[in-house]
DNA sequence: CAATTTTGTTGACTATGTCCACTAATTTAT
DNA sequence: ATAAATTAGTGGACATAGTCAACAAAATTG
């Protein structure tokens, strides 16, 4: 058996870079998208033209909130939705270069609180705790 | 500049236990404390009798937030609210015995969850994640 | 081609998070 | 010693996110 206590040790961390999103988001979400939309849109532009289900299941939400974070995405043109043309259930969700801009706004956010929150532990760290995180989730 | 994609990472993380406890919350949440409740339980656990404030810290939450989720605590005797004898200002939480028990269960279950999750990585590497997390938050 | 599965949407409800104003206790500064 | 500032906690109002069930339309299966 594993220890419980990580759990607690990833829901710190993970509130923490929301906090430090948070008390700065006044100088990068111009768009308003918040955490949701902002995971979203970081994960698109991680991942290309998406379906929403597939989406769905990375981001590890429940669908109905992701129709609903995709749709107000759309209303603010930062992300395109279309009809695969294989298959006429899927949509496929992708960036528009609007939500490009946005996406590299929020990423130069994140990648400074996340510097400034693992300010003490070295660069060679980092990349092993990264790595691992990838691990994990392969 | 660090990567903006370890929060990514970190969030699926905390989104995949999320996801995980909530399939089997019916087989040990029996007391309804839902992700909240169990994060504070469980730090409690860890802590031992700690101010409302310095918990609220601690999990990185809004006090208002913290003073709701004590309250519903305390309403299902799983925690006590004492005056704090040397400043009239505190109240410090502490779990009851039926709380020790709830949060024996919930760590039982978290662990499972974390097991299952963590099967692609070594027990070593489990470890050096575990450790890594730690340094971060000290 | 009928039955089942998959994808996405909607509604209703609950839980969390945010922000602000407020009280009471304590500390700081004069 | 007392006024001013700070700290701990509470409550209200509102915004965002998560849950769950029902549903329609397009694939897939057999």
């Amino acid at each position: 058996m594993s220890d419980p206590e990580l759990a607690l040790l990833i829901d710190r961390l993970m509130r923490r870079i929301h906090f430090g999103l948070q008390e700065r988001a006044s100088e990068f979400d111009r768009k308003a998208v918040g955490p949701g939309g902002g995971i979203v849109l970081m994960t698109l532009a991680e991942m290309g033209p998406t379906g929403l289900n597939e989406l769905t299941k990375r981001v590890a939400r429940d669908k109905s909130q992701m129709t609903r974070t995709i749709s107000s995405l759309e209303k603010k043109d930062l992300v395109l939705r279309e009809l695969s043309p294989n298959d006429g259930r899927v949509s496929i969700v992708s960036l528009t270069p609007e939500g490009e801009k946005v996406v590299q706004e929020l990423m130069a956010a994140v990648a400074g609180v996340i510097d400034d929150i693992l300010e003490p532990v070295s660069k060679e760290e980092t990349e092993t705790l990264k790595k691992l995180l990838m691990r994990i989730h392969s």
